[in-house]
RNA sequence: GGAAGAGUGGCAGAGCUGGUUUAAUGCACUGGUCUUGAAAACCAGCGUGCGGCAACGUACCGGGGGUUCGAAUCCCUCCUCUUCCGCCA
């Protein structure tokens, strides 16, 4: 969430942030009534602070009188403290319901976008920052979409997933089994080479990590949720691994840290049908491996292209054509102020399919988890948080498949095959 | 899942028969004195949030609730950890 003191000092940034982000225009009097909350709540805390005062003093001379066996004087000033308890009244109840009420609004004020962040309300107001450079690749009109060539050469079964779980739920098997994993090293590998710390963190968390990255309550319905247990199964391993330093305040020279995890990731994906989600376009389970960084603020922008190019090398690596995207205010995610989004060319589907994202969330989710550091003057600051997927597998899977498709198999990418063991599909 | 015990500041560890606790003490850390430099010694500082220019006030001893003039201390509840038993990859 945006910080309290940032919505007061720069009213008009976050106006503005708002209408980039095309939201309705109602919200601006949310912040109207988040200025009104803080205030309400200062009024009502120094009123307590004061009486609060009153008490404990009283209180302590009361504690002398019984000592000297004065007991009708401690009387008299216990009538006292009840007399300031009755100025209180219910004023404590008000002060903690005007906390929730300024936490809720301000929950629901999502991040202001970069200056960099063009307006626009969908996808297709998103620029493209990076082209893609030469030609689209051509296979004409025998190539087959990833899923048929799944059947053709038993790479992955979504019946047998049904039949287990449900729709959305690949069995990979034989050769795409073994590509899946090939993936997930080759990638892990790739993180651990540019310095980010291997995690394997929990697959279900609770509601506090939820809300530490923006989660919930934002994305409520897109997360599985556990009952019985009060536990979310992540969406995303950014859950589990920004969670690591939730409420920590870290010592400059920690920084900056430079996590990389894989793990399955699991979307509910609620109402998405259509041709578009054929396959391994959209499903509930996929497997990802995500990298995550805590940068001093200054150091922060440096770092987010620091992951471009990480994530466009392993795209150049498994020679797939691919297009950088600068989101668009409308289709940015409630926490990022800038996210970059990696489009894979699908040869076959004729179309792009976003296959990373790489986002700096600047204080938005350190505020909301008390992530800090002590800078050179021993003054607490927000770190700023920064994540992205280097990569996501399903789709990286159809379009390898689906591009590299010939007449005698498919080819596996050369940066591949050591860790495949094996040069082609057939 | 059952039983017992425990959760205190960066760490260790008092307090826990309710009232100089504004949380002792030690370690660690920071600054200073001393020293050619370092160590040692000594002096001082040293948690977090909110309000305030500041002095300072206030809240926080796992979370939440209660009793009381007053709660780290008593009661209830939840969570976590340890030990023992059970189950188990």
């Amino acid at each position: 969430m945006l910080e309290l003191s940032f919505i007061k000092e720069h009213k008009e940034k976050v106006l503005e942030g708002l209408e980039r982000r095309c939201y309705p225009a109602e919200t601006s009097e949310i912040i109207d009534s988040i200025l009104e909350k803080n205030e309400n709540r200062k009024t009502l805390q120094g009123f307590l602070d004061v009486k609060r005062g009153e008490i404990n003093k009283l209180s302590g001379q009361i504690g002398d009188l019984f000592k000297s066996g004065k007991q009708e004087e401690a009387q008299a000033l216990k009538d006292q403290v009840n007399a300031v308890k009755g100025e209180m009244g219910d004023k404590e109840k008000q002060l903690i319901a005007a906390e929730n009420q300024l936490t809720q609004l301000l929950y629901k004020i999502p991040n202001v976008p970069h200056p960099s962040v063009p307006k626009g309300k969908s996808d297709e107001d998103n620029e493209v920052h990076i082209p893609h450079q030469g030609d689209l690749p051509d296979l004409g009109e025998s190539a087959l979409p990833h899923w048929e060539l799944a059947k053709k050469y038993q790479l992955f079964d979504l019946e047998l997933g049904v039949k287990i779980a449900g729709a959305g739920f690949p069995l990979y098997r034989g050769k795409g089994a073994k590509l899946e994993r090939a993936l997930i090293n080759y990638f892990l590998d790739e993180a651990d080479k540019r310095g980010y710390e291997e995690i394997i963190p929990p697959l279900l968390v609770n509601e506090a990590s939820g809300i530490g990255t923006g989660s919930l309550p934002d994305k409520e319905g897109q997360m599985y949720y556990m009952e019985k247990d009060d536990l979310y199964l992540i969406p995303t391993a950014e859950v589990p691994v920004t969670n690591i330093h939730r409420g920590d305040i870290l010592d400059e020279s920690q920084l900056p840290i430079k996590y990389t995890g894989y793990t399955p990731c699991f979307r509910r994906e609620a109402g998405s049908y259509g041709a578009h989600v054929r396959g391994l376009n959209r499903v509930h389970q996929f497997n990802k491996v995500e990298i995550v960084r805590f940068e001093k603020p200054e150091n922060s922008y440096a770092a987010l292209e620091e992951m471009l190019k990480h994530v466009s090398d392993l795209l150049t690596a498994l020679e797939l054509p691919f297009r950088v995207l600068r989101l668009c205010g409308g289709d940015l995610t409630f926490a990022s102020a800038l996210t970059y989004d990696f489009e894979v060319y699908s040869a076959a589907q004729k179309r792009w399919l976003e296959v990373s994202s790489v986002s700096n969330f600047e204080t938005f989710q350190s505020n909301r988890m008390k992530t800090r550091y002590k800078d050179s003057n021993k003054k607490k600051q927000l770190v700023h948080t920064l994540n992205g997927s280097a990569l996501a597998l399903a789709r990286i899977v159809a379009c390898i498949l689906e591009n590299n498709q010939t007449t005698n198999g498919i080819k596996i990418p050369v940066v591949l095959q050591p860790y495949t063991k094996f040069e082609v599909i057939s």
